[in-house]
RNA sequence: GCGCCCAUAGCUCAGGUGGAUAGAGCACCGGCCUUCUAAGCCGGGAGUCAAGGGUUCGAAUCCCUUUGGGCGCGCCA
């Protein structure tokens, strides 16, 4: 597939060359090298490049000189008659002018690839691990764990468009305190039927549920006090043995059902397993709400070695990390923790070691494994990321909540105290990239929408999906997922749960779609009248500079997914659909008393379904990115809806 | 106290790794449907890019300081 930009690229190349044998330039540039963008003013052509600025340096000349000498030679070089004319312009810029050959062909470039435009290899197949979401499967998702999860998924297509082989992956945090507190509520529920009826009933009628008044008794403090918890319990209680169990359980400590493992086993009772397996599933089903899947899911337990087959990879690298001095006893006790198990010594990574380059260095050495034995979460993600490496991957990303960014210097530490070990100096904390997601703040009408922390009354990502679905069944996935896509990762995210509603350019979702319903019944009438041309027509008689204009953008969606997969930033995929839209709508508005589309003319309007079929491609091809529906028609909701 | 992120039109936000006269949407005002979707288009006003300094041919963009907001600094995950 050759593109536009590469043809030009390529181009000026060739010109590189050639004026660095007649002395005009210091050296010549790869065609990778070359920076063509496209002009804010129609004036200043069809592209620009800033390559004579940065030869300038190298040459000791000004830019605008170098510029002037440059131009004749492109002219010269340009044997295929794609520019029409090279203009310097301002301290240095190069303003090219494309011939109609040359933007026309865009149109064919884009037919000719179909569903594969678009593609183009920056990441030169690297193979890079994503991981995202990773929520602990202790309740159902929310809206920030969405925001992460669409953000990573579409992350991962755009950068598989780029030509990175990407691998993502869910960590499933099955192990520790939040898994055995989630347990023990259940448990909690699971020995009380009676009481779990009269709370279910309540909360279905929408009621909340008093705690501790209508809970079971010994409820704990910090149990998980959600419905979903209750629920849980109910169908769990199918299972015959699992109550019979639990209700000889005394106490959740009660020993006689702890077993033999390095985490204290309350994570490892029946019901703590059955409870987090159910949670997952339902995750997963909230994932496929919006049409995310997972490579792999990778389950903590199996660093442990609780999983079939596994062996306790948790121990073993920090009994590695201690045997080469990267961590260390330490028998003193927290400060703050006065009823702290006066157990043995802990075991301290050395984040703060000065063999770790300033950037990656902690504040303080953390503790890996506690007084007691038992491991804590950052070990178990050291070994993670080890066996992430393990694996061959070249480069790590992880998509967290921004809460955790106090995390990220830590854990690059790790992997270069890893690499230090293991003796390979490719495993550095560059190798990890974190991408930060910012909060989002549920609105309805402008107004938060309250969200009880304790009391597990809080609007799940299911709910703002069902809230904002209004006619089409993916409607509100595809509303969620190109509303949380409007927003770089790094920007907080106001969410507005009836903007999300709205079809208006609030919500750039349908404009996008409109165009491509538009598109395609444009084409659907050319078919019933039959005045389709053939697929490699030829677009000749497109003389517009309206369409000139919309040839150039549908070229550049390569461009935009190269950017975007390099910075990590799917965003811009987002915007670069809506200004196309924008540029089509009016485009389609302008000219429909004197050009439309399906006209008298037959070189015309032949020309003119060549680029409606580009454009189809290209806005069908960027929403599939985006993991968004792409319409083939669309119709007028009803008045009522847009009134209350 | 220390660290990270953010600050651009009345509001919500873009701004292609330092480039030409800083752009959209919403809101407000005025126009456009017997035709291939008005979920659309055309026109209008609106800015000390938080403040101050620095780097250079050139800064919304890079560096420092200040102010204002968000978040983090556990033998939690």
């Amino acid at each position: 597939m050759t593109t536009l930009h590469e043809r030009i690229r390529g181009l000026l190349s060739r010109a590189t060359a050639a004026a660095l044998a007649e002395g005009a330039l210091p050296q010549a540039l790869a065609p990778r090298d070359i920076q063509l963008e496209r002009p804010r003013q129609a004036s200043h052509g069809d592209m620009a490049t800033n390559l004579c600025f940065a030869l300038a340096k190298a040459a000791g000349k000004n830019p605008r000189a170098l510029a002037d000498a440059f131009a004749p030679i492109v002219r010269q070089v340009d044997t295929d008659g794609w520019i029409q004319s090279v203009a310097v312009a301002g301290p240095g810029f190069l303003n090219l002018r494309l011939s109609d050959a040359a933007w026309q062909a865009s149109v064919t470039d884009v037919l000719n690839a179909a569903g594969d435009f678009g593609r183009c290899d920056v990441g030169g197949s690297e193979r890079v691990l994503l991981e995202f979401v990773s929520a602990n499967p202790t309740g159902p998702m929310h809206v920030g764990h969405g925001r992460g999860a669409v953000l990573g998924d579409t992350l991962a297509r755009v950068m598989r468009h780029a030509g990175f082989d990407v691998t993502t992956e869910y960590y499933i945090n099955n192990v520790g305190n939040q898994v055995g507190k989630l347990g023990e509520s259940v448990w909690c529920w699971l020995r009380e039927p009676e009481a779990r009826a009269a709370a279910l009933g309540v909360w279905a009628k929408g009621d909340p549920v008093p705690f501790p008044d209508q809970f079971p008794k010994d409820f704990p403090e910090d149990g998980y006090r959600g419905a979903y918890i209750a629920e849980c319990a109910e169908a769990l209680a199918e299972d015959e043995l699992l109550v019979a169990q639990a209700r000889q359980m005394t106490s959740w400590e009660d020993p006689r059902w702890a077993s033999d493992n390095p985490t204290g086993g309350l994570d490892n009772r029946l019901v703590s397993i059955r409870a987090w397996q159910m949670q997952l599933k339902r995750i997963q089903a909230d994932l496929a709400l919006l049409d995310i899947q997972f490579n792999e899911f990778f389950s903590e337990r199996r660093l442990h070695g609780l999983d079939p087959g596994s062996h306790d990879a948790v121990k073993d690298v920090a009994r590695r990390l201690v045997a080469a001095d990267w961590a260390y006893e330490d028998a003193s006790q927290p400060a703050d923790d006065e009823d702290a198990t006066p157990a043995g010594k802990a075991i301290f990574f050395r984040g703060t070691s000065e063999l770790l380059p300033k950037a990656f260095r902690d504040t303080k050495d953390r503790v890996i494994i506690r007084g007691d034995g038992r491991p804590t979460y950052f070990a178990a993600d050291i070994a993670y990321h080890d066996n992430k490496l393990a694996r061959g991957f070249d480069h790590l990303i992880n998509v967290l909540g921004a809460d955790h960014h106090g995390y990220v210097s830590r854990l690059k530490g790790v992997i270069e105290a890893l690499g230090k070990l293991r003796g390979d100096a490719r495993w550095t904390g560059e190798r990890l990239e974190v991408i930060l997601v910012q909060m989002v703040a549920l609105l309805r009408d402008g107004k938060p929408v309250p969200m009880g922390k304790r009391s597990g009354e809080f609007v799940t990502l299911r709910d703002v999906i069902d809230e904002v679905t209004t006619g089409e069944p993916t409607s509100g996935r595809d509303a969620v997922r190109f509303l949380f896509l409007m927003r770089k990762a790094d920007a907080q995210l106001d969410f507005d749960l009836e903007v999300a509603r709205r079809t208006s350019m609030d919500n750039p979702v349908y404009y996008v779609q409109y165009g491509h319903a538009r598109l395609c019944s444009i084409l659907e009438r050319a078919e019933k009248e039959g005045r389709l041309p053939p697929l490699d027509a030829v677009p000749t008689a497109l003389a517009l500079e309206d369409e000139r204009a919309l040839a150039l953008a549908i070229a550049e969606l390569p461009e935009v997914i190269a950017r975007a997969a390099r910075a990590r930033e799917p965003h811009q995929v987002a915007y670069y659909l809506t200004d196309l839209c924008r540029a089509f709508h009016g485009y389609y508005s302008r000219h429909k008393a004197d050009a439309r589309v399906i006209g008298e003319d037959d070189a015309e309007t032949h020309a003119r379904l060549q680029l409606v079929r580009a454009l189809k491609q290209v806005i069908g091809n960027g929403l599939r990115l985006l993991g968004v529906s792409a319409p083939e028609r669309m119709n007028a909701l009803p008045e009522t809806e847009a009134g209350e």
